[in-house]
DNA sequence: CAGTATCCTGTCCGATACTG
DNA sequence: CAGTATCGGACAGGATACTG
């Protein structure tokens, strides 16, 4: 990347994108959910190219969301899986295919998620862990944290801050203010 | 790109990821969030390059993802407001922000969210939303959509999918070096 | 089968200059 | 202030060839 390097930002949000770095990256993460661990299996189910996919295994290895176990050591053959921190990738992959699936299936989903006792589909939301309620209750906000700086905090503390909370729909003829 | 285009992957993930195109479009849109509209204070607060916010900011508004909304018309002057399918992408950046603060904080949170009502800092997790129930309960399954073939079919059949499944602890690496 | 090495190309991005 | 136009560099990704 020529781009400045996100890892001068502090943003967990850019940090995050730095470290799956390309696009490729996630996709790998994806298949890696879906039980592949091979390269061959990688590639077939991609279309990546060997060296491209060469490339990104090993930064998802450096990265410390994958890791190399060997299953054969004449020749050494290992099987790509996922640590503890690939594995906590797991919300963000079911929020990009929940947002897929609200926004981008012109001729139908084809992946959904449904429960089983009922057969209905399920629409995912989240949720504060302990108290089960969604974020855009009023109670929840976003805060600087220790190592926040500067207009971050700022911006933080003046309450201005719209990522937890419903923003009106500007095309719903809503009047300009 | 040069990759083969995501617009021929039925995944809903990949479709997203291709609709949010690049790193900068994820950044804009966190910073929509958070109250930005004006093109001067998005250069301002991403340091990125008039050239490149424009382009940025365009294939946003094509994706459907932002709109532009006049403020001014002599000279012509405008915000730029999330759409509707733009506020659907929040869980996205709120899964990338929870991912963030669990993993790639060494030298502390810049950004928490927490409850105002106990000061406690909230745990995200994304659930059901008519039972409340974590998605990784065995009830819930992924399951192929009407438009789903071939190979994705059979996977998703197979219930190998591990996505919504816990998942053995490899050893674990811990951040690779 | 499971990769690595090399070369090439597209394009994302940054810097600079210019406009109303 | 809010952008657009043009240029150049870096790198992701593709194609191909090669290895054990």
């Amino acid at each position: 990347m020529q781009r400045k390097s996100f890892s001068e930002m502090t943003c967990p949000i850019a940090r995050t994108l730095e470290l799956v770095g390309e696009w490729w990256s996630i996709l790998i993460l994806r298949d890696c959910f879906a039980g592949i661990r091979r390269f061959d299996d990688f590639q077939a189910s991609l279309g990546i190219g060997a060296n491209t996919l060469t490339r990104r295994l090993n930064a998802l290895v450096e990265a410390g969301m994958l890791e190399r176990r060997p299953y054969s050591a004449h020749p050494p053959r290992h099987d790509y899986v996922l640590t503890r921190r690939g594995r906590d990738f797991r919300p963000v992959l079911l929020a990009l295919l929940a947002f897929g699936n609200n926004e981008l299936t012109p001729e139908g989903e084809t992946v959904v998620i449904v429960d089983s006792t009922t057969g209905a589909q399920v629409d995912p939301v989240v949720v504060d862990r302990r108290s089960g309620l969604p974020l855009m209750e009023p109670r929840f906000r976003l805060a600087p944290g220790p190592a926040a700086k500067g207009a971050t905090r700022e911006r933080l503390e003046s309450g201005r801050h719209e990522l937890l909370r419903p923003m009106p729909d500007p095309t719903d003829a809503g009047p300009a203010t």
